[in-house]
DNA sequence: AACCTTGTTTTACTCTAGTAAATTGACATT
DNA sequence: AATGTCAATTTACTAGAGTAAAACAAGGTT
């Protein structure tokens, strides 16, 4: 029941939601579709499991279900983060930071926004 | 046939043997158990799926299975780190650590470590 | 020889994600 | 009124991960 554990094509779903805002299921399968291919009938599947766990909600308009996220991205990218964090690099954000400095080619002008924000710390 | 998506439970199987190279099915699962609580057979089950991705094989000595890594840990972490990048931050991996910098409390003696890690870049 | 222990294999079940065709329902148009 | 269109619902199936009991095999012990 906690919610927002998302599966690959869950996820593709609630970021065109949350880029979006409200959007019916054939703009979402289409949205999707302009990368993937994937049909119109899985997409309505997926937006029920999405229903079932409150991560998205709808309404009626003109009898088309409109979609609109019930949770915020930034909990999704926090979870997703943690779980990593927590999975991989034993608990230590530091340690993911530095194995991204180490092994993450980051452009040069990036770098420069990086060492402002670390140096702010 | 890639190999390499792990379940949460294969991910810690698979520490274990990055930990110590060769263990036996019942030193995993006392592993383990130090920290959840997992039934030996569950361990052998998901021996035999690591097996058959082969993330693993096993020598056999004194009629005991002795289970070794096949994949590196390394590629592990490459992989997971990179699909949080992707489906999250959008490619970016400067962006997640500016997430990271932003999000994640980083004890100051690491921030040390880090900041001249990002100067020698 | 019967039994105990230990390790492996078989069997079985649940859940979730993803896949999508087929059916139903309701308007819209001719 | 019949037909076409489009959206939603129902139904169905596969695969993978996790769960674990039960059965089996083989050596060790009394």
């Amino acid at each position: 029941m906690n919610a927002s554990q998302l599966g690959r094509v869950q996820l593709q779903i609630m970021q065109v939601l949350w880029d979006r805002g409200r959007v019916n299921a054939r703009e979402i399968t289409d949205a999707l579709n302009q990368h993937s291919n994937i049909a119109h009938s899985t997409v309505q599947t997926l937006l029920r499991q999405l229903e079932a766990k409150q991560a998205v909600a709808h309404d009626v308009e003109e009898r088309t279900f409109v979609f609109y996220p019930l949770i915020k991205e930034d909990k999704v990218t926090r979870q997703a983060t943690r779980e990593l964090i927590d999975d991989i690099f034993d608990g230590s954000a530091a340690g993911l930071v530095a194995y991204l400095l180490e092994n993450e080619k980051i452009p040069k002008s990036e770098l420069q926004q990086l060492r402002k924000l670390i140096n702010d710390e």
